[in-house]
DNA sequence: GCAATAATTCGATATTTATCGAAATATCAA
DNA sequence: TTGATATTTCGATAAATATCGAATTATTGC
C-alpha cells in the first residue's frame, strides 16, 4: 500500500498513468508529452513500476510501458473500506433504511 | 487530488483515517493511539483537515476529529476512470462480448 | 483570577524526493 | 564494427516533509 500511494502522489506520475490509460507509450513518448526530462520520466516510471502500476515491455531498443489496472483496484478496495465499514450509527440507520424498502 | 493524494501517502495518516472510520475521536486520544508525538499528530490532522479528508468539531477544550467520506469518493472516482476509460482495443473487445450477450 | 488540561505553533533537524546534465548501457541499421 | 538512437544510471542540488521538544494559545473548574 505504501509504494502505491507513494507513487500515485505526485502529478507527473498521475499524468503518466492517465496517458497510458488511453494507450501503451514508450519512455521516449513520455517524455516528449510531460514536461519534464527524459532521466526525471525514467525515474518517475521506476517508482510506478515498483508500485506494479506499470509494466515494462522491452522492443528492440525501445520500451513500451502499460497500465496495470489491478493495483488499481487495490487502491479502490482500501478506500472502499473507509466509507463502507464506517460507524455503528450510521451502520444502524443504513439497516434501517434497508429494512424499510424490502418489507411490505 | 493534490492534496488529497499528499494526505493519503503518509501512513500515520492513513492509520488515523482508518481509525476515524470507527468513530471519531479528539487529537489527544489519536496521538495515544499512534506511536508519534502530539505536535506530529496535529500536523498531519492539518493535512487531513487541507485535504477536507477529517472535519474538525471544537467541544469546549477538545476538538474532535471526524472523517469526511465525500472526498474519499472523489479519489475513488479518479480511479475508476483510470480503469474503465481504457484502451480502444480493449473497449472494442468489450462492446464485442456485450453484444454477443445481448443478441439473440 | 489561576492552576490544570488540550491542542497548536515555533524552531530545528534529518530524511526523502523531484529534477537536471553528463556519462554509461543497450539495441538497431548500415 | 561503427554510428545513431533509446533509455537508464550517476552525482548533485534544491525543495518538501515527518518528527520532536519547548513555548504558546485556549478553555475549563475552582
Amino acid at each position: 500500500m505504501n509504494s502505491l500511494f507513494k507513487a500515485l502522489n505526485d502529478p507527473t506520475r498521475r499524468q503518466i498513468l492517465e496517458m497510458l490509460r488511453v494507450q501503451s507509450l514508450t519512455a521516449g513518448e513520455i517524455a516528449d508529452a510531460c514536461q519534464v526530462g527524459k532521466p526525471t520520466v525514467s525515474h518517475h516510471l521506476d517508482i510506478l513500476r515498483q508500485a506494479e502500476l506499470v509494466e515494462e515491455e522491452r522492443q528492440g531498443q525501445f520500451r513500451r510501458y502499460h497500465l496495470n489496472t489491478s493495483v488499481v483496484e487495490d487502491v479502490m478496495v482500501w478506500l472502499g473500506g473507509l466509507i463502507e465499514a464506517t460507524k455503528p450509527a450510521i451502520k444502524k440507520a443504513a439497516a434501517k433504511k434497508l429494512k424499510a424498502r424490502t418489507s411490505p
